[in-house]
RNA sequence: GCGAGAGUGGCGGAACUGGCAGACGCGCAAGACUUAGGAUCUUGUGGGUAAACCGUGGGGGUUCAAGUCCCCCCUCUCGCACCA
């Protein structure tokens, strides 16, 4: 018997037998629950790497696991397949993005087909084809119908790499830059003033926040960042009439969240790209220096003007404002850091009780007055060196006229509904999130369905002329733009109500909106008359399981929420969330090796030297850098092919899957691949050295169960509690791995132990019973090795068909017990006794051991703590 | 600063409701089988020569018993960062 199996032969074998037998498509069934396992879908950017093949295993897992517990288990898979990386490969190589995606969509599912993955391909979904994103272009129209989809001109980020307008979630935060950076490119991000097409997801931004609450399994930090995100905050609104009003402008109103400091405000703050600025100085003296701040802030982009640690400045307006409280004249500044985009783009300034108002009035020498005190250390105003912002619970009010000795709480409503009975305002409520803009002025996307018309406006492609598709006559020339404006002929139409020409949109969309519903898509992938089947959706959503990267803890995630709310309000749905559980995959990471003069490098360019790393070109020693993720620039990768290619697909699932919790970061390690490998080897062994053990009946028949047999029994379903264990609770994949080696070890002691020759008919049943539970509980894990013993055990039929073990609780129990004894709460000894003995036997049978005996030295234990089955302490 | 999470052997990591700390794997050591092996198998492996004792980031506390509960502190990772 060979000692290690031929992975290639058997993997070939088993993908294309499932593959033939169609085992993995699925219908929907009224006789069986339903599960709805899906991953995140990738980016087809030419090779599977090793976070997907970690995500997929998860996937898999799951799959295939709940398959055996006998749900119908819906596991698709597609391709996001609009983006940039195609159209970079256009320009630079001259391949159509078409092309590109196409022979990248088709390579990578060869690899993913090698990994031995259970998905229905009949569902298989491509957003870059026409009969995914005319879906998009459908949607989008009803979503103009509803004004959920709208033009605006406003100031937008923008990509100078990518050349394209960004949402501020695609703005991510990176350390060492002062703004925010492309999330796809990581160049810094500036601002620029466009119109565009958005959607309105603050429509449903008190809906998003709620629904937080009924996701109960997604991690609270996803949840927190949402939460964050939409950054609800209730306030009031309050007018402050200008002290001499000028056209237009009788009152700033104001949104604050602390009403109850009101009377504390010494002046007030107005953005400086707000309108009222103008209107504000035109005529005043201090009119030319006003504008000459405002030009000097809003050259600067948002991200780097609104930094925390950014020097508060701002410039006087020579205009006064009325706070309506206490009848005050207070100045009127400009600041920059107040936000033209939130609330009503002014504040009212309270300096004692808001940090940066506290911090503009030092330096500016305006007045600062505390109008909440604290209880237990008096504050004095001077002596104040930062604002006081106490919590909902300490403070009370001070100089605050009627509502003098309030507390926060009580003044906060008091004031408010004060605001409201005087006319002077409205309690209100403020979110962070923004609208979403979805305009890209890139090719390789789905085109926005809407014409310009010179008569009628804007109007949308009517339904049956959908889809409006890319065309083909498109020039890659790299120099920015919206290349479909290049086409010939795509740019021009015909009105479809005037029939007068028209201009085509020549933006395309964000490629996250064909990530928003994709998930409902493969419910009926192949519905030519809608973009989902509202029988199909409501049979297999929500996803019980969905599984991806945190990277998309705000992106994705958000817009797939919001994206479900709006396909529910046009009735293709029932489901108020898409996704039940979610589980956030760690990255996988590895070390990095630095050479002073080659950079980066492999680490097979390196070579080993009396325990010292050398460069293999220079002999330099090579620094070991930080373990991070695999990148190619770090020259930390590993490839899955490679992988595949020397210990096959099982070994590289097994690794993903045991080396860390799933959610944790999963650090790469070449003898932790071997480690599984030798595992899977072991178990190939086994098996085959026990087939004629377990199928050759020969052996007398048993009378009482053997201490065999009931060993193996034993640890058999103490091995399927276990695995089932670890599946039910959080998919801690590592820990039922691990149980499973156990179980292998404990198989080849009772080999070693029992000889074969001597078994009995009942012994030999025993082994099969565990070795075909083995097989079983192995089969999501390594389906291609578990497939290939199954039949070698004398199987015909698939394991994916067979049913997830249970266990019989009665083969768990023990004839005896193993109970620690503890002196003082310290182990000192063990004791062994027939199980099911009682308090009383224990004790006794406790104090006669010879060890406990010398511990106690004589003495009588002052108190004596038995735990059922757990353990004795002798206390003295 | 705010929010989330994490600190356990040489390493990755176990330990469900307080109850034998270190499962499983890697690495290491010794041995067996081998012409040989980086194959395979067996045994050992927290520190301490050793019993004692010490050990879960640090310091207190509760308890017969603490990695786990309570209080204080430190470090690291991630996310958000002037949102009025």
């Amino acid at each position: 018997m060979a000692q290690t199996y031929d992975h290639q032969a058997v993997e070939a074998k088993w993908q294309a037998h499932w593959e033939q037998a169609g085992l993995f498509h699925i219908q929907e069934d009224p006789t069986t629950p339903k599960y709805y396992c899906l991953e995140m879908f990738p980016y087809p950017s030419g090779r599977i790497h090793m976070g997907h093949v970690r995500v997929y295993a998860i996937g898999d897992v799951v799959a295939r696991y709940k398959t055996m517990r006998g749900f119908h288990v819906l596991h698709p898979m597609g391709w996001d397949a609009f983006g940039l990386p195609a159209e970079n490969a256009a320009i630079e190589k001259g391949v159509h993005p078409n092309v590109w995606t196409r022979d990248n969509v088709a390579y990578m599912k060869r690899q993913l087909r090698r990994m031995g993955l259970s998905y229905d391909w009949d569902r298989e979904v491509n957003t870059s084809q026409p009969d995914y994103y005319r879906w998009n272009q459908w949607i989008f129209i009803k979503m103009v119908e509803r004004g959920l989809a709208y033009r605006k001109r406003s100031a937008v980020n923008w990509c100078p790499s990518c050349e394209t307008v960004l949402a501020n979630e695609q703005v991510l935060a990176q350390e060492g830059k002062d703004g925010g950076v492309c999330w796809r490119c990581e160049s810094v991000v500036i601002q620029k003033e466009l119109e565009q097409w958005f959607f309105r997801i603050t429509h449903y931004a008190q809906e998003l926040l709620d629904g937080c609450d009924q996701l109960t399994s997604w991690p609270a930090r996803v949840l927190a960042m949402q939460r964050h995100w939409i950054g609800r905050s209730q306030g009031v609104e309050v007018d402050f009439p200008v002290a001499d009003p000028r056209d237009g402008v009788a009152a700033i109103r104001i949104f604050t969240t602390r009403p109850d400091t009101i009377h504390g405000a010494t002046f007030m703050s107005v953005a400086p790209e707000s309108p009222l600025v103008e209107q504000l100085i035109e005529g005043r003296a201090e009119a030319a220096a006003v504008r000459a701040f405002v030009e000097r802030v809003s050259r600067l982009d948002k991200a780097t003007r609104t930094a925390v640690d950014r020097e508060k400045e701002g410039i006087f307006t020579g205009a006064y404002a009325m706070n309506p409280f206490t009848q005050e004249r207070i100045p009127i500044w400009v600041a920059n850091f107040v936000l033209y985009e939130y609330g009503t783009g002014a504040i009212m300034a309270v300096p004692a009780h808001d940090q940066r108002d506290f911090e503009f009035a030092k330096q500016y020498d305006i007045p600062i007055r505390l109008v909440i005190q604290n209880p237990e250390a008096t504050l004095v105003p001077d002596a104040l060196d930062e604002a006081y912002v106490e919590q909902e619970q300490a403070g009370t009010l001070v100089n605050s006229d009627i509502f003098t000795g309030l507390s926060v709480a009580a003044a906060k409503h008091a004031i408010g509904e004060h605001v409201e009975t005087q006319g002077w305002g409205t309690r209100t409520v403020n979110f962070r999130l923004r609208d979403w803009g979805i305009s890209r002025q890139r090719y390789w996307g789905t085109p926005i369905p809407m014409l310009y018309c010179e008569s009628c406006g804007l109007v949308p492609v009517p339904e049956n002329q959908l889809p409006v598709l890319l065309p083909e006559d498109v020039p890659f020339t790299g120099k920015g733009g919206s290349p479909l404006k290049e086409s010939p002929s795509f740019a021009k139409a015909t009105c479809p109500t005037c029939g007068g020409t028209a201009r085509r949109e020549t933006d395309t969309m964000d490629t996250f909106v064909d990530s928003s519903w994709y998930f409902l898509r493969y419910c009926s992938p192949k519905d030519m008359t809608q973009p989902v089947n509202p029988e199909a959706a409501k049979h297999w959503m929500a996803v019980d399981q969905y599984v991806g990267g945190i990277e998309h803890a705000v992106l994705h995630l958000l817009y797939a929420r919001f994206f479900t709310k709006v396909l529910r309000d046009l009735g293709l749905t029932t489901v108020d969330e898409p996704f039940v559980h979610l589980l956030t995959q760690g990255m996988v990471t590895k070390e990095t090796y630095w050479c002073e003069e080659h950079r980066w490098v492999l680490p097979s360019d390196t070579k080993k030297e009396e325990g010292e790393r050398l460069c293999a070109q220079c002999g330099k020693v090579i620094v070991t850098g930080r373990t991070e993720k695999m990148s190619k620039s770090k020259k930390n990768i590993a490839s899955p092919e490679d992988l595949c290619d020397r210990y096959g697909a099982d070994t590289a699932r097994l690794f993903s899957l045991f080396a860390a919790p799933p959610e944790k970061d999963l650090e790469w390690s070449d003898t932790g691949v071997e480690g599984c490998s030798r595992f899977l080897n072991r178990v190939w062994r086994l098996v085959h050295e026990q087939l004629p053990v377990i199928c050759e009946a020969h052996g007398k028949s048993g009378s009482d169960p053997s201490e065999l047999l009931t060993g193996l029994q034993r640890v058999t379903h103490h091995t399927i509690q276990r695995v089932t264990a670890d599946l039910e609770r959080d998919f801690q994949f590592n820990t039922a791995i691990a149980a499973l080696m156990e179980f292998v070890n404990q198989l080849y002691k009772l080999l070693k132990d029992y000889p074969a020759a001597a078994l009995t008919v009942d012994e030999r049943a025993g082994w099969r019973e565990a070795l075909e539970c083995l097989l079983l509980l192995l089969a999501p894990f390594a389906p291609h090795l578990a497939e290939e013993l199954w039949e070698a055990v004398g199987h015909t039929a698939s394991l994916v068909r067979e049913s997830w073990p249970s266990y019989n609780p009665e083969s768990l129990v023990s004839a005896e017990w193993t109970i620690p004894i503890q002196v003082n709460g310290k182990l000192r000894s063990k004791i062994s006794v027939s199980a099911g003995s009682s308090k009383d036997h224990i004790i006794a049978i406790a104090q006669s051991d010879t060890k406990l005996i010398e511990w106690l030295q004589g003495k009588t234990p002052r108190k004596v703590i038995y735990v059922e089955q757990k353990l004795v302490n002798f206390v003295i």
